[in-house]
DNA sequence: ATCATAAATGCAAACGTTTTTACAATTTTC
DNA sequence: GAAAATTGTAAAAACGTTTGCATTTATGAT
């Protein structure tokens, strides 16, 4: 009663030809005449013979799966991501290994090692934070590495992002256009590159091109969660900040209800711009302006990107910056 | 250049034993002398050695590696089960090939094909039906199945749940006691038989025990979004109903801004409540009651049910039903 | 010491494919 | 009609492990 399964010897067999051929049969290799592909297409379907995957991928040195790293699923942000990932991937016959990897939990590394022991073609990467020590380990590997969502501060390996820098400019300069003199910024940890030497960027360039001078007490470090959001908006509004510009949905969706909810009126009395347009910006009242990413596309585009490294075709430039956008809802005057 | 991979046979030679004993150091087989052990692990630590999953795999018909299938990544109810499995397949050193199989588009079973020619030792499936193709798929394959948040009507494969038909009768009475009589229930596909055997079910006792007819033009069918929930609103609005069972969250927060947007109050007006608990419940205004499903959990428990069965370990009941709860909050009354 | 037993190791055959090589059969070319 | 080129097929060697079995070495009782 155990597992009896059908290889590829059995069509052999079956179909008197060798095994070379059925392989050829069913990778569609040209070289075979159409007469006896036909027969070995009738013993297969006869038999229901199913490639083994694991085989395959040990003779072959190719998994078609590729290892997807995201730090929370659970974030709309990250999901929808992935499911541009996931398209592409399914699109191109590539099966996806997800782990998620709280960076704070160092659980990276651990899983990483997991997924490369697996032998994946590729390694789609998202989370705010590099480390050394995976970096280290990517090389090593010499796995194909794209980052979605994340930028790469030493510009080495693939990524699909939008210009963080210009974007969150564009949004401070949108707080500034209605008189906002006292803007807050409200992000995740500086630590990660994406926060620390991208988005503050973009701040302090908003406000010195407005000759306001940058006031660190305005800058809110925290993590990206609706009770942080909660639990920081009267530390913010402590502060004198009449607006903020806040980089994570769930964040600017806890620091809104906080401010609703302590009858702070938006955005009469404070506007606020979040950074992700993810279906939370609609669902709240009033509605959130957001900054708008494409964020199914930058997954997408990053998977396809992969799919070219992983064919070791010529790619024309590995960072890839999709356009972006400011929306406008409620939230702001 | 090429990936020149360091194999157990070269920490065999430079250890001067077999491979065989290489393998079972790599294992943790007690067969082995603790001083052979010592010098083996330094020669994989001197050369770096990472065995091959997927050789591994082939020898021993073990992948440690588990499907599971998602209807929808970014739907939060099914994140969050997702969640409960990574975390117990993590804690088990179980890799999880994730694939999102939206069942509108028939996509399940060749989603599904692929799968399970990676040979994955088992499989959750999410996700509200099972068609019967993909039944008779699961079985042939042999590979353990559980399903997590969704019902086997036939009773056959493992699943973890809540007891749906209990949670919604109580749901519905809790309606019922503040006077409602015309109380709408509003669900996805009643093909699906989480919704058309069960849920129903649990709506119709309610009202036959507190001798109130059941009304059919008070059933909506539609799908789980936040967009449909929005434009149901009217519909049910026009049916007389002044209260609605609502059982996914998207589709609930969509209704209920339908009514906020349309000047009803809740829950004044109408009274609604919920069915998945999820973040959503608490960021929308009024909150939302909902039932309280323990989500991680069942993904968690479905996933540990799983490993049991890929051990053959004797189980003691194959369906699970976990506890639930009416939160109350503030859409009702 | 001696033998029986148990523990540690090695050997070599799987595992189910792909891929290389080689050759036979066919087709093309002149 | 022979030589050259092309095509189709088979045989066998990888791929990097695990594992059953045989063999060697250690252990302990006599």
């Amino acid at each position: 009663m155990e597992k009896q399964t059908i290889t590829i010897y059995d069509v052999a067999r079956e179909a008197s030809v060798s095994m070379a051929t059925v392989s050829r049969v069913v990778n569609g290799n040209p070289n075979v005449r159409p007469d006896t592909r036909e027969k070995v297409l009738k013993v297969i379907e006869k038999l229901d013979y199913r490639p083994n995957a694991v085989a395959r991928g040990l003779a072959s040195h190719r998994t078609t799966t590729v290892g997807v790293l995201i730090p929370d699923l659970t974030n709309i942000f990250y999901a929808s991501l992935a499911r541009g990932i996931d398209d592409v991937a399914t699109m191109y016959k590539y099966n996806i290994i997800l782990a998620s990897a709280d960076a704070a939990k160092n659980k990276v590394d651990t899983v990483l090692e997991s997924i490369l022991a697996k032998q994946v073609d590729g390694l789609i990467f998202m989370g705010p934070h590099l480390s050394d020590s995976t970096r280290k380990e990517l090389e090593r590997s010499k796995t194909p590495v794209v980052l979605a969502g994340t930028v790469d501060p030493l510009d080495k390996l693939g990524s699909v992002n939008i210009d963080y820098v210009a974007a969150v400019k564009e949004a401070t300069q949108r707080l500034l256009s209605t008189g906002n003199e006292h803007i807050a910024f409200v992000t995740g940890a500086m630590t990660d590159p994406i926060n620390g030497q991208y988005r503050l960027k973009g701040y302090q360039a908003a406000l010195s091109e407005a000759k306001i001078a940058y006031d660190e007490s305005l800058v809110f470090e925290t993590e990206y969660s609706y009770r942080a959001g909660e639990a920081i908006w009267d530390a913010v509004k402590r502060s004198g900040a009449t607006a903020a510009v806040i980089t994570d949905d769930e964040l600017a969706v806890g620091f809104l209800n906080g401010a609703n909810d302590g009858h702070t009126r938006i955005p009469e009395d404070f506007e606020i711009i979040t950074s992700n347009n993810t279906m939370l910006t609609e669902i709240v009242r009033p509605k959130l302006t957001s900054i708008a990413q494409p964020l199914y596309d930058i997954g997408a585009v990053a998977m396809r990107l992969l799919t070219k490294m992983m064919n070791k075709e010529e790619i024309e430039q590995k960072t890839v910056l999709l356009p972006h956008s400011i929306i406008t809802r409620s939230s702001t005057k």
